[in-house]
DNA sequence: CCATTGAAATGGTCTGACAATAGAATTGTT
DNA sequence: AACAATTCTATTGTCAGACCATTTCAATGG
């Protein structure tokens, strides 16, 4: 008896996408490329149309291409955005039904040391942005718009952490912030107490950021 | 002339996926639950059996459902885990050329918060397995096996965080640990000096933790 | 020069068939 | 009755070809 190794049979699309995908992350398909058309790839890799729309679907669902029908349409490479990391987080905190309390334990697990980050690269465009976002929350603080509060205030968080310039710590607090808007309602952020002491908060991050003072930052 | 929003068109495979994603993510699919098969979701949804194909193939891409072949086959409602996060943040750095310096930096970003975490939520089975990581680093480190011991430190990090029993923290580490593993071997953390630094760091990061003392873990 | 209209290129969908796979059922043998 | 080998069957995987829908381009005519 011939001992066998456990033999697997990928599928035809996702071969098809493998090969694909290694190309785009590799750079050899940059950003904007075309692909051909799925006739095409469907005569040069000699499989199906069916079998070559099913590995465009998997890499439009990476995030990898987009898919635009008509006259000149087709599939063109896409630079993979935070955008793909915030579903599958998404998908991740509802199907593990993560509880809302540990999801803010998370943000404010990365945050002080973003903020620290954000104070070591920050830019001044950065400030400006900052201060915009601050605004906009002591607006609608004053107007007791809360959905624009809460809005104002993530967006707030975003941009902080976006000053860290570390595209990986951006995308994991974008993917933290959308579930926290949606479930928000529910909280106790809107007495006037809360959101003065918020603002207050704010400030002083935002100080020492100016100063480029990491410790500060952090607390 | 009539003013008319923009009216967009979507995919037949992408609303038959949203609504069994819908479905499983509500829990009204749990996991385990058999899907229909290609052919009856078809009859019940008025589609082909390609676009059926289509929207399943999403939903195994979101790692919601798995397909199996032959008889008896068929799809079944998965739990998403922390792979697909780590499938999309491998992802978005290899597209995104981030620099292994900054996915180090984001791993130190999370890392204080989740020990301190770990400090307070930690079970005693959380200290054997720290414990078991640990022993096979200073084995691997004193055999100078290389690959074994980065794998060996890195499985101790991840096992710190889960001793945090944040499922969000534990799939954020585990997603940027990943890429760290494949890269590390050119970096300098070979010498003898800095792994004997290593191991009495983790030393006292693993008695801070099993004294429950937060400050000193994050530290 | 511009608006209208038609043609062409491309993805989206459908239908029907067959191949491959893996478990279930049957049959044969001891 | 137990077990092994074989055949059957339910299911996904793949293919081929057709037609529909959408978008852009080109021709046409004022």
């Amino acid at each position: 008896m011939l001992a066998l190794p456990a033999i697997s049979v990928p599928k035809a699309a996702d071969v098809l996408a493998g090969i694909l995908r290694e190309k785009i992350l590799e750079g050899q398909l940059p950003e904007g490329a075309d692909l051909p058309n799925e006739r095409d790839l469907g005569l040069q890799s000699r499989l199906s149309r069916a079998s070559v729309r099913e590995a465009l679907r998997i890499l439009e669902g990476e995030g990898l291409i987009v898919t635009r029908t008509g006259r000149n349409g087709g599939s063109v490479v896409l630079r993979p955005s935070s955008a793909t990391i915030e579903r599958s987080v998404g998908i991740f905190i509802r199907g593990q039904k993560i509880r809302f309390e540990a999801v803010l334990e998370t943000r404010s697990a990365i945050e002080p040391s973003s903020a620290r980050f954000a104070a070591k690269h920050r830019s001044d465009d950065d400030l400006l942005e900052m201060d915009r976002c601050h605004a906009k929350l002591i607006q609608a603080a004053e107007s007791g718009d809360l959905p624009a509060y809460v809005q104002a205030n993530l967006d707030w968080h975003v941009q902080v952490v976006r000053a860290s310039h570390n595209e990986l710590l951006i995308a994991f607090i974008s993917a933290v912030s959308q579930p926290i808007y949606v479930d928000s309602d529910v909280e106790g952020f809107n007495s006037p107490e809360v959101r003065s002491a918020v603002i207050r908060a704010h400030q002083h991050v935002m100080d020492a950021i100016r100063a480029q003072d990491g410790d500060a930052a952090e607390r």
